[in-house]
DNA sequence: TTGTAAGCGTTATCAT
DNA sequence: ATGATAACGCTTACAA
């Protein structure tokens, strides 16, 4: 009758606190706030923890005290290099915190995002981190009923669910395109792969420059809602090209079609950027040491990443940004490849 | 004196059990194993779930049953490309799964690895994923004493810790420098960065080659302990030439590298493959798109995350593999950048 | 198929 | 600074 569970075999608090002679929850509270034991006690748990090879058990612990030190994060993909600075910033900003990350991987779908949140909301994240300010009705819902510190990062708009940190993919375009105007290109072709919102708001950036040039043709557009690549990028080249072979410039949607592009260029032997200029997004490291240099807008991720992290860890501690929205902005990195071109 | 703990205000199994006029247990059984309730109790069940927005409490299930379901994967790097395809398969193997995984990094550091390795001790992981083969004695005894699958990937060794995916990077950088000797290239240059004891094997497996047929020349050797960049590629490339003035090719340890020596070489207007040849490793996605297309050694990495996953969820079910240890191997693709030279 | 009873290992609360 | 007690929400073991 009585229940016969299979014993642990594990060493638990109470058996350190016998051996170290006090009560658990003295420690308990050695493991948690050293000092505020008594330097004795404190000496005596610490070797009877050690002598046990005692290792605490995290689960009990987020039972009874109704938390976890994890902080959940949700992002689009792990293929993307955008992404791994985001995480570097992540991770760095983690470090000597008692916090650990559970990294999930939503695959740019927003159901998926939802079927996450779900899940973390049965796991009592001490604070969340969200990728775009698009999510579900429903998704938004969980999280407002998650009574933890959030983050959406990647891009800013109103209304957070929370906080944000992030950047204006539309002004960021924008301004890339008003550089290759200003530069005397005229016939800037729009380059664009897996259209996820953020790239979306890149394409906007692109139409209002081109548009206030009174530049605007929509045949200059070419996209496809595969992943992007390198070779992606060369194709898109190819293809836009035969349709326009008046083009002059392209405004790549990342750096990687922008490489692919470049390599088209040199396999055409089609001088960049005498014969084609061309402009990438996120400044990956590989820009610069392109022959010719390409232009780029660097974006601040690691920034992003690292900010999230600790916009999350303040608020656990109580401590609110002034402000709720983050704009880390960007920065035109200008180089060879979108030299002024003679009017 | 009795406690009085601040109410939760938290939905809880009893609850819903009370709501579907079953006991607590039973409703337990629906959410683990619905086939196990009849029809009438389990409509009932679920639909008093639904009424009252019953959100289950991990941690509470973690300490009743004394598992999780969680997979802990440590690697080295986040920056590393090489890294997010392991990611990918990773994550890939898990879609559908009931498994979630805790991704830590242990930035290259053997005692960072140690520390999250106790930490994981503590969360009674179902299952580990592990980069490398290096674990320090400690690392290992507590891997040991870990109770759960555990999988080492990306290099393969004598005496698992419990079971291995990887290949031999001395075999596969001995394979792509016997190539290019075998095309009649002899001063043939190794530029590594950041070196890694994986980096260190394919170093390894260079000088094997290079002394086998009687061409090693520790000048044509250049290394850096700072991580690897496309620039990196470039300044590496330049320093040994200008010591190594008659250097033919490189076999460069990463494809970062060997894209930062084409870009040198076209700077340089050194043609490549007829003055350079350049071989890289890991065949990323745009040594393919180069002009000339590079030749790379590729790595199975999505299928030693997903292999990985795989084997530590059948593991977990108590089904073992075959050969505790599987090689994936590795494919020289050979492409423009070593074509055969005349002898 | 369903229920009863007893914990899982820790911490919150209150008191000293 | 330390301790006694009662949970935290769920599942295991066993019985019916």
């Amino acid at each position: 009758m009585a229940r016969q569970r299979t014993t642990t075999g594990k060493v638990r608090l109470t058996e350190v606190a016998k051996l170290a002679g006090v009560s658990p929850i003295t420690a308990s509270r050695f493991f948690r706030n050293p000092e505020a034991l008594s330097a004795g006690k404190r000496e005596r748990v610490e070797s009877a923890a050690r002598e046990l090879g005692y290792v605490p058990d995290l689960a009990a612990r987020a039972l009874a005290s109704q938390r976890t030190e994890v902080i959940g994060v949700l992002i689009p993909s792990l293929t993307n290099n955008v992404f791994s600075d985001v995480l570097r910033g992540i991770y760095d900003a983690l470090q000597g915190s008692r916090y650990s990350i559970q990294l999930v991987n939503t695959r740019y779908s927003f159901l998926q995002e939802e079927k996450l949140l779900r899940l973390f909301q049965a796991q009592r994240p001490a604070g969340l981190v969200v990728t775009g300010i698009n999510q579900t009705p429903d998704s938004r819902l969980v999280m407002e009923a998650m009574n933890c510190p959030i983050v959406q990062i990647m891009e800013i708009g109103p209304d957070p669910v929370d906080m944000m940190v992030g950047f204006s993919h539309n002004k960021a375009a924008f301004s890339a395109v008003s550089h290759l105007l200003a530069r005397n290109y005229r016939r800037i072709g729009f380059l664009g792969a897996r259209m996820d919102p953020r790239v979306q708001r890149r394409l906007e950036g692109y139409r209002d420059a081109m548009k206030a040039a009174g530049l605007y043709d929509p045949r200059l557009i070419i996209t496809t809602p595969v992943p992007t690549s390198v070779s992606m990028g060369g194709m898109l080249f190819a293809d836009l090209l035969t349709l326009v072979p008046d083009m002059d410039a392209v405004f790549c949607v990342n750096d990687d079609i922008a490489l692919g592009v470049l390599f088209e260029c040199q396999r055409r032997q089609i001088s960049v950027p005498d014969d084609m200029a061309i402009v990438g997004f996120n400044d990956l490291e590989f820009m610069a040491a392109a022959v010719p240099p390409l232009t780029s807008v660097r974006t601040n991720r690691y920034e992003m990443g690292r900010n999230a992290i600790s916009m999350v860890m303040a608020a656990i501690d109580g401590e609110r940004p002034e402000a709720p929205v983050i704009d880390l902005g960007f920065q035109l990195m200008v180089r060879g490849s979108s030299s002024p071109r003679p009017a």
